[in-house]
DNA sequence: CTTGACCTTTCCCTTGGGTCAAAGTGTTTA
DNA sequence: TAAACACTTTGACCCAAGGGAAAGGTCAAG
């Protein structure tokens, strides 16, 4: 009969775990003093405590051990753990070998350029959203921002007309085509909560869900959204992703006439490992 | 400004998050009302927002991500972190990748023998231990307990004449030497807390202490050691180790005379990785 | 004015123990 | 035989990153 401090030196653990192994019914000492509660332990249980560590080593819990350690328990049920277990280290795996890829990244780029990208990106999933869209062409880049105006004044009017009374954000959709710096094609579309009738201007739809949307925050005027595009193209192809989509621009601080600096505009891509 | 939800929508993170977030100083709303508590928060804040997240899905605590935000910290010092969590991450990758080897390992033996092992093999480190030793010839691995006995008296009765109050458990150490079976050189110690002098017969001197010693319980007679034996030389091949010392056997419950069924030893064989 | 949706704080819960603290035990020594 | 000291017990609080729920205050629409 040893004591929990002999049991603990002679099998390493320390009484803290022996006492909550215990309480977890994982090992249970051999013999409890009635009267003063003393923990009385055997040589004989450290075949059971060292299958525990093992078992620890391999990442299970203590709840997951004590089934392993459940007498009732089949060969093809701890099968079925010990699959479970590595299926699930193979995700761990493959997770922090991306954390590592991108920690590298970030030191390269720390490395390069003596500071950090000032665009972080991102990917989320995003579910389906019903607009109110109009279509127009974009002669070119600059000062584009009269005729987006006109074109979501046309949506978000025809909206409200259809009674919508909570349109949510603008949504810029930027359709794949050839590439063209002049008369790029675009759509404006208005968030609304619920499809409406479509008119001749006006187009309401579903914007599509997209599984894996990359996007990045920008913030300041539109005339520096090429910087933003930028970092996220650099990222998509970094992180071995492919554009499958439209891209797109939600408008999510923005004043007619206000403070361009404090503009913010979220832009997107879809995207699928390549 | 944003309610919270509001801003938890567009962010796609939860309130709860937010809220903690705030308590942390990691991220502030941009204005909390006084009188009732409300917090509300601009688009605006999705840049660091998504810093935060991005640093979490590196692996960053929250208390990390909350120093790499602080506007004071340089370059230099965020490499530093960054190259702390690069080497954490190749350690984590080390570990998983280790256990997910075992845990096909357990399972390959699984599948061939339809049940686990009764041997859990480990490893651990060891101390130097002073020991009284005596040396001896064993003719032949069958029926060497009264030679072991005769030898284990010599050593403990030495060392109670030497004044030894407390002895510790018997240790037999098998020297390397070419493999035999028959006439094999052993070495019976006996634990002591501090050494004392030799005599003819009896020598006092520090076992060494081992790095990394790989062991496992052997429960029973001692003439089915030979399978603890296996199971241990088995896993220290497969696990990529080499034996690099002697093997030694602990006799953790040993009664004269006792019930050899209620016999525990561990088996050690001192072992670095190959 | 009421209702329902939303906000606040506070408390408890999760893992695997570590770290005290108060109080009771066991052994040893003077 | 009693004190000293080492050991044991239970219980309470702590870590990270929130999740869940309760109790009560706030806001906007009808």
């Amino acid at each position: 009969m040893l004591r929990i401090s002999d049991f603990a030196q002679l099998s390493r653990v320390s009484t803290k775990a022996l006492r909550l192994y215990d309480r977890l019914d994982l090992l249970k000492p051999t013999h409890v003093d009635r009267q003063t509660g003393y923990r009385y332990y055997s040589a004989a249980q450290l075949p059971r405590l060292n299958r525990i560590l093992v078992f620890k080593t391999l990442g299970f819990s203590l709840e997951r051990i004590a089934q392993l350690l459940d007498a009732d328990v089949s060969a093809n049920q701890i099968r079925a753990m010990l699959q479970l277990k590595h299926a699930e280290l193979l995700q761990h795996l493959e997770r922090d070998r991306l954390r590592l890829l991108q920690v590298e990244m970030r030191l390269n780029e720390l490395e390069r350029e003596g500071t950090m990208s000032t665009y972080d990106v991102l990917t989320k999933s995003v579910a389906a959203q019903p607009v109110a869209a109009t279509i127009g062409l974009i002669p070119t880049y600059e000062d584009c921002e009269p005729i987006f105006n006109r074109m979501f004044d046309t949506a978000f009017q025809y909206a409200f007309q259809q009674g919508i009374k909570q349109c949510g954000y603008g949504i810029a959709v930027y359709h794949e085509t050839k590439l063209r710096d002049r008369d790029i094609p675009v759509e404006a579309a208005a968030c609304i909560p619920e499809l409406i009738p479509s008119s001749d201007l006006v187009f309401s739809y579903d914007l599509p869900a997209v599984e894996t949307m990359a996007y990045t925050i920008h913030r300041g005027p539109f005339d520096t959204l090429g910087s933003a595009y930028s970092a996220l193209l650099a990222w998509v192809e970094k992180h071995g992703y492919r554009s499958v989509g439209s891209t797109r621009e939600l408008y999510l601080a923005y004043e007619r006439n206000g403070d361009p600096a404090q503009y913010v505009t979220e832009v997107q891509i879809p995207v699928e490992p390549a």
